[in-house]
DNA sequence: TGACCGACCTGTATC
DNA sequence: TGATACAGGTCGGTC
């Protein structure tokens, strides 16, 4: 296998986990810079087990040189956890797919996705202190009171937890923690825009 | 789906098949030694153009130099046809990969499925006699006759040839010789449990 | 250009 | 239950 393990150099500085100061969520003794976010699609979470970057952030944030570019192996892209404390680190492979011209993160993505309980809807947002980087991730907002209101109806009715119906309607994007009803995402229960996603 | 791969490892007694002494139909002056045989899943006889080499059977009968094992180039095994009289040979690109952990043979494989219209659930088999190998294969051993009493009625219903249907259903392993229906696989003409597959 | 095929990847079943 | 085998996929190169 002929991968140019390209580490998006980070100087390991484990001993800054709880800086405090200036970045985000109080990691990253640098100031936590934020490059971009994206409300992950259904295709992003899932059969497909790859993330598409925005081609706009993709080539402003991780750019690829012209040999990685063209090859079909991409290069290695290594996150911090932006929330678990023990400095957990993701790495993902990145690379660009001419057929369809998009920049894309695939091996490691769908582990992502599952340890994080990500859905359709939810937002991944990357940052980065010095020469790290940091991934993190939050709910979908809250759908809107007139939406929500359907719910009361809906509960005599029988339905089914979306993690157990088919897998189309699965790929539709809702999660744990809403119900799917004639083609609509339910919240389950009142939650925060920003949900903390630690087990 | 699970497809319980089954190996049949049986000592080949080839001769209950032809009589005939020595070496099965013919071919190969010594004695044909069975190494193991396969029965083909959805999977080896589409369009993913391989055959997975159990790992067991693969190390003890094909192992691949270190050398070989680590470059996606492979080597080549070339098996007589055990069959044909003209001692028609195939040639295979035998490899492992890394990724799945696995043994595959790749280059020479669809073509080989194509020519035997082999199906699911048919069984291949792999012999030797001194430095020569032989590659056979057999129809899937016809339906319990239970199952097949069910026929008479299926006849005034409209079904297919299995090799129209869905890949779904092709899938499940029904070749040109039987027709599935509701899930059942109905064989069209009595046939003996193991085919020539000659054309 | 499209079909084929090589390389790589992942979820699930199994041990 | 963790590790492993492998069936079922993807994308991209090639011809």
């Amino acid at each position: 296998m002929a991968m140019t393990t390209t580490m998006v150099a980070w100087e390991s500085r484990r001993d800054q986990l709880q800086g405090g100061g200036g970045g985000g969520h109080g990691h990253g003794g640098e100031r936590r810079e934020h490059m971009f976010e994206k409300v992950v699609t259904p295709s992003d979470v899932g059969k497909l087990n790859r993330l598409v970057v925005p081609k706009h952030y993709a080539e402003k944030y991780f750019p690829l040189g012209a040999a990685a570019r063209s090859s079909p192996a991409g290069t290695v892209l290594c996150f911090e956890d932006a929330r678990r404390g023990g400095g957990e680190t993701w790495r993902f492979r990145y690379s660009y797919w001419s057929s369809s011209q998009s920049y894309v993160i695939t091996k490691g993505w769908s582990r992502f996705v599952r340890d994080k309980r990500l859905v359709a809807g939810d937002t991944v947002s990357f940052c980065r202190a010095g020469g790290r980087l940091f991934i993190d991730c939050r709910r979908r907002a809250a759908v809107p009171p007139t939406t929500s209101s359907l719910a009361p109806q809906a509960a005599s009715i029988n339905v089914q937890r979306s993690s157990a119906v088919d897998e189309k309607e699965a790929a539709a994007g809702c999660g744990g923690r809403c119900l799917r009803l004639f083609g609509v995402d339910l919240q389950l229960l009142a939650e925060p825009p920003a949900l903390d996603l630690q087990l």
